[in-house]
DNA sequence: GACTCTACAGACAGGTCTGTCTACTATCCG
DNA sequence: CGGATAGTAGACAGACCTGTCTGTAGAGTC
């Protein structure tokens, strides 16, 4: 009975022990591997393994791998975004908040784990026209609304266009970071839309 | 015997009747059903029955299924910097030049069975450090290289650095397509690629 | 005509995948 | 005490995966 603690997730039923539900420690374990493997290459079995929570759990939770996977998708984006409105309350002036996005940006990439957008690598393989590619959009026309706002602030002459150029520059920072293993693309990145900013003005 | 041509790619053995060898026929049929679904969610059987090809065959041609994925790299490589180089070949000034990239790949954007970047959703689930790795690797590095020339000679007072500016944008730009499904974000990217060109001199 | 090369057809092994199901158990609340 | 809740353990079905193997056949070459 005291002799318990076998592995490092392991629990004396109903979830108490480390004090995290099933449901914590599948979307912990989940996060954990499909950031680092892919959510195609990831199978059930190695998410419940690691989780150390039986199979019917996750069934009874997420309903499939399809509703898992979307949960996982759903903290992405609120953690996220929580992450990116926070830097920009840090400052007052809309310029500075503006470039805040960038900045929180680099801090995401200097992360020791940081493996690329989940939205990117989920849709890689995902079917089209599904539930994973439906949550991307959202995600996406949440990040494009959030950057339209700060343009306007700035005092853009054209916020929709600076919108979807700094989208674009967020997005190619995103992909350079993970593809060539470079946090430094961050202030690169934080450069260009300073430079696009002035321009726009 | 005269009602041999069933399937589009059948063929009268030995890899006559339309011409293509089994391996062009592979090469075909993977790169359409790798674009589409994903490198890890297409599997070696459904790529023979597209190609109309043995299952044998396939492996003696490319040893493996990754030795296929290579080669469907290596080809999407090698088509993608000719057509760049083809769009940048068709003008004199180096500030064209440098634009053409972006307007070449506005191109490829409104081709109808534009899926996004190879190379960016076949790592998102490959193993780190492997073969496939190394081909994006060396995919970047090229592409990396061709900004780095374009923008020496368009007279960038730090070329290096409006190289990686114009490469996050490229990246984004290829990125926002697929994700959004929008063509038109070629526009926006090459409008920023040339702001920063201007900031640059 | 014999030989070799290239390709086809398809069975097969061994493993992995998702999802379902049965049976059991610890903890909490009334 | 007695149920409800939330969980564990693991067998199982059925599909699909990669890779190997056997056998056959057309086409070019000597």
């Amino acid at each position: 009975m005291a002799t318990r603690t076998l592995r490092p997730n392991q629990t004396t039923r109903h979830g108490a022990a480390d004090g995290r539900s099933a449901r914590e420690r599948l979307l912990a374990s989940a996060t954990e591997l499909f950031d680092a493997q892919g959510v195609q290459t990831v199978g059930i079995d190695r998410i419940i393994e690691h989780a150390g929570v039986a199979k019917a759990s996750l069934y009874n939770l997420f309903g499939n791998k399809e509703g898992l996977v979307r949960a996982y998708l759903a903290a992405r984006h609120d953690g996220t975004t929580a992450r990116l409105m926070a830097a920009i309350e840090r400052h007052r002036s809309p310029r500075k908040r503006l470039l805040a996005v960038f900045e929180a940006q680099g801090e995401l990439f200097r992360a020791r784990d940081f493996r690329g957008c989940a939205f990117v690598a989920a849709t890689a393989e995902a079917p089209r026209g599904g539930l994973i590619e439906r949550a991307a959009d959202d995600y996406r026309s949440q990040i494009r609304a959030l950057f339209t706002e700060l343009a306007e602030q700035a005092g853009a002459s054209d916020p929709r266009k600076l919108a979807r150029q700094l989208q674009v520059i967020y997005d190619g920072a995103g992909l350079a970071a993970r593809m060539d293993r470079d946090p430094s693309i961050a202030t690169t990145a934080r450069a260009a839309a300073e430079t696009l900013l002035d321009a726009s003005l």
